[in-house]
DNA sequence: AGCGACATGTAAGCGGTTACATGATTCT
DNA sequence: AGAATCATGTAACCGCTTACATGTCGCT
């Protein structure tokens, strides 16, 4: 459950509410992992009846107490473990490659559409990841330069991911064009 | 649920059993979309009770009766659908990059642990598909040049990941050896 | 004697998504 | 007047994983 354990690393670097750990879901790490509300919630429960999360409630008046949660050491030891045991090969489940293939049985039109469609995409998230590098207030929770760099890292890992697939995808639009006769031509 | 659409898409290459889906899609569609045993008898049942395939059985002596599935012009129209609809964008979950960016609460060995494990195992899928490449009988289910090129091109996307990803934990690993001081040094 | 291929499934549980429910404050 | 922000949650559902259950045939 890595869910738990990204919340764990966020509390590590400063105690939150569930509401601030969504806002971090949606912006920080948005791009390889992402939470709703009702996941954080459940997850920070069962964090703190297994004694990683410890509250603090701050009320408020006109809204719902602030519950502010904390690491404990259990919970830090929690963390250190995860941290520790190996990450297993990230086996991603791509539903356009799984299109693609099957496009076959389809007008050739389907298939180049379907590419075209992904490079719109990618160019878009292409643009996101480096407007975010661009911007360093993304970093401002980093207690170091070196965490800072990590950050940084895991964002240019993003984009090294779509200017990859752009290329492919350049490829393989070229690569269909010259080969649309399909048994028969001119 | 692609998963149904994955598998109508089998059946119009080939009428098959849940055994014989189960063994394409370690084999062929593997790298890019898993399947378990359980959850394909469950979406053929479903998918029969749609209307969308129909069962030939086929009774053996010693065994249970093969269940031969074929795919209805109901199913045929719905991949048809499926293949037209536009792809949502590929939101990927990597917990690797998720370890990664909190692992600068751990020494910084772990750091570079987790990317020297990424490496090893990136180099290992990329010499899988590699292999995959040089077999030509991954792609005898293909009924022309076109659609054999597009089992190909989903290989070829697969190792375009790999190396952009190789290249990344180079120049990762790289950046952070070039920052180890923490704040003081000689 | 044991393992792998063939061939079917069920049951329990987990992680994630979507919809629902409440309600004040501040900005446009 | 309406939308966004702050702040908490519950309930239902869906897709996927893991473990369990059964049984023959052929190879080593």
């Amino acid at each position: 459950m890595s869910l738990q354990h990204a919340i764990l690393g966020f509390l590590d670097l400063e105690p939150s509410t569930g509401y601030t750990l969504d806002q971090r879901f949606a912006g920080s790490v948005g791009s390889f992992w992402t939470a709703t509300r009702s996941q954080i919630y459940r997850e920070l429960h069962a964090a703190e009846r297994a004694g990683r999360v410890r509250v603090e409630v701050v009320p408020q008046d006109g809204r719902p107490a602030r519950k502010v949660y904390h690491l404990t050491e259990a919970g830090r030891a929690a963390l250190a473990d995860w941290l520790a045991e190996p990450v297993g090969p990230a086996q991603l489940r791509d539903p356009f490659l799984l299109k693609l293939v099957f496009s076959a049985s389809a007008p050739p039109e389907v298939t180049d559409g379907l590419l075209a469609h992904l490079q719109a995409e990618l160019e878009a998230s292409r643009a996101e990841y480096a407007a975010r590098l661009e911007r360093p207030e993304i970093f401002t929770l980093a207690r170091s330069e070196r965490e800072a760099l990590l950050w940084r890292l895991s964002i240019e890992n993003g984009l090294a991911w779509c200017e990859a697939q752009l290329a492919w995808a350049a490829r393989a639009r070229a690569a269909l064009a010259e080969e649309p006769p399909e048994g028969g031509c001119a």
